[in-house]
DNA sequence: AGCTTTATGTAGCGATCGCTACAAGGCCTG
DNA sequence: CAGGCCTTGTAGCGATCGCTACATAAAGCT
């Protein structure tokens, strides 16, 4: 049987599905390999060096996480920002998503370390989010720029909370607010 | 000369300046051992094994947050909610306390990945952080509880965002929010 | 057909990892 | 002073790490 031909694009979905099991930061290349069917020979051949694997893995789990997150969004406008928060913290809480969330953590947590990748990665995800906000804010908003930023940064601390499982607070923190 | 006597005591304060300067999530014996004048032989004899060095870690580091965090917080109420976010941002963000924060957000994410020992350790610094806003905030605030709880999310969110280089977003939050 | 390029397997290198076996020195207690 | 305990050094084990050298089979091109 001849070894079937990949390349990057065949090897990138086993291997996203790979990392968000298992975590990007600290991943090793053979076991990452082998869970695309491949060797880590082949890893440094397609990508150059780990660090050409990571940052292809950042980029196509980004979009990745784009496309579901446009499926799991609601289309119209909540009826208040406080409504406008739970509907996303729901929907980002759905199977789909979840596993991003853990590898959201680790790409933070390399960014507070100084790492550029990790950093723009993070950046560029905040931006997209932020972009959506703005476009989804309730109707009649006084400020839905301001209000926006608001909104992610509070959808954001309550993601964490629940994270380090305070989800209490968040919880807590979102009934208090504006209410 | 002899080789000077060392016990946990003695070895955390300088492991927990090797932590805070390289990160704990990843740290190995070798090069923590050698930070504090000793060798991964005697960090094994003294804590059992790599979990037992890294909980005791956590505790000290745990202790050490609190004592900066006691000492760098205003003592007075606030005028008001904002007022007290911008205050606790700010002294977050002072020298001796931001190296706090790139440790942060291992725990974090390690938390995230199902770490049980981090979890309680993030947990209870959200607690400990928790309490003293419950304590501090304005007077007259009409739901102390929940606000406090809603400035800790606001707060989490914030340094999160900066964290990723989005400082900005944290800060046009920070604007819209009352007011 | 022959030559080149591309894709792959096998084997291994030097480094680092957590951890352990063994020996020995220093201290305390009898 | 003798014996045992506490602490340390040295050496190394087996595993894993990223990566490379070398050979080779398949595919495409002239």
């Amino acid at each position: 049987m001849s070894p079937a031909r990949m390349s990057r694009e065949t090897l990138l979905p086993a291997m996203a599905a790979h990392v968000l099991e298992n975590g990007i930061a600290g991943v090793s290349l053979r076991p990452l390999a082998k869970a695309a069917g491949t060797s880590d020979r082949m890893l440094i051949y397609h990508f150059g060096n780990r660090q050409g694997v990571v940052d292809a893995l950042l980029e196509y789990l980004a979009k990745l996480y784009e496309t579901g997150l446009d499926a799991a969004l609601p289309a119209e406008p909540a009826r208040d920002r406080r409504e406008t928060v739970r509907r996303i913290l729901e929907r980002t809480a759905s199977p789909a998503l979840t596993p991003f969330m853990r590898l959201w953590w680790e790409v933070v947590a390399a960014s507070a370390a100084g790492d550029e990748t990790f950093r723009e990665s993070a950046a560029s995800t905040m931006g997209l989010l932020l972009g959506w906000l703005e476009a989804h804010m309730p109707e009649g908003d006084p400020d839905p720029r301001g209000g926006a930023r608001l909104l992610l940064t509070l959808i954001e601390g309550s993601q964490m909370l629940g994270a380090v499982g305070r989800a209490d607070i968040a919880e807590a923190a979102l009934a208090a607010f504006e209410g």
